[in-house]
DNA sequence: GGCATATAGTTCATAGATATACTAAAAGCG
DNA sequence: CGCTTTTAGTATATCTATGAACTATATGCC
């Protein structure tokens, strides 16, 4: 390999998008770069992509429209779910670092969607809840949001579905199996 | 609803974290909010944060020590599988906007690991390609990452991998059914 | 051929996220 | 008690990603 150029022994159809990129992937490490464990890269690959589609799609038609960040509606979400939670557990159910949902807490209070009350107990803690506009606006979201998720999802049988969500929970319930790096 | 706390006839455990919460949003959406369609909240928020799990921890394991981001791995990876591809094309299989592949391009280029090239028939567009140090990068990144990716996998048997990859390609490769929002 | 339109890429302003450093409060311990 | 260490949250600086505006090429159409 002294040339510049990445040999082309595989197609590279014109078509290529992110999705079927996975495909051409999968082909390529396997026959030409030896991948060791080909079907682990390929689960992971399409893991990945599969969750940024549905995302990007459901921020973009539902959120932003209504001036919400996807971060902010996770952070609004678990709030109604999860009721007053202190900063650090918001941070931890949602994925954020401390200093964002210190950050997109401003951003909430402002817009009147949320409330931060110091706690009684401790004084360094704040608890976070939603304003009655925040859950209002949340419960509406949530509805639309759960058409579009349905939408999505019904594409596969109801068993499918089960069996999707089983096969996902137990590759990530496993992982105590070995050292996995999370937040914080 | 005129109080400002959630309610709380669902009790919330100390020991919630991101993964089971996903447990705590089902019971309470379908107990308390009368969610329509609960098993396709279940779904897609399973998918997402199964996802955001497995990509935290590679990118902090593998890339981060590394001193690259993970949409410089992405772009690495895509670039050395897809050939000497065009900017905007990059930006469409990493899932980047093409400003993203712009201004990442530049660093990469500027660590010795990617080649900007000019196209020969269009002046306007720019062929990216690795240079031997960045393939050689990207070849030993890549096997590294594969053993990490199959010690996730294979908590799964080999045939329960296979049908996690089917049903995600069924669910993505059927939103042609409905009017799917994508970048660009 | 010449002019309108579309396309590729970059630049710029902005939003959002992180790590780091900092402040304040609590907990542990002699 | 008082002193050290830990913890919660925030402010700051930096980095990254985006959309929109801009530059330059290319294409289509009369």
């Amino acid at each position: 390999m002294t040339d510049d150029a990445a040999p082309v022994p595989v197609e590279v159809p014109d078509g290529l998008d992110f999705w079927s990129f996975i495909e051409l992937a999968n082909r390529r490490l396997s026959t030409e770069y030896g991948s060791t464990h080909e079907l682990a890269t390929q689960v992971l690959l399409t893991l990945n992509r599969a969750s940024n589609v549905v995302t990007y799609d459901l921020e973009s038609s539902i959120h932003r429209p209504r001036g919400l960040s996807w971060s902010a509606f996770r952070l609004m979400f678990v709030t109604w779910l999860a009721g007053p939670v202190e900063s650090k557990t918001a941070a931890k159910l949602t994925g954020m670092s401390r200093a964002a949902v210190s950050n997109l807490t401003k951003t909430l209070v402002g817009g009147g969607l949320m409330e931060r009350t110091p706690d009684e107990r401790d004084g360094r803690s704040v608890q976070l809840s939603l304003t009655e506009k925040g859950r209002s606006e949340i419960g509406e979201i949530y509805r639309e949001q759960n058409e579009r998720e349905h939408a999505w999802a019904s594409v596969l049988t109801e068993p499918e579905q089960r069996i999707l969500v089983m096969l996902l929970d137990k590759l990530i319930t496993n992982r105590s199996q070995f050292d996995v790096r999370g937040r914080n």
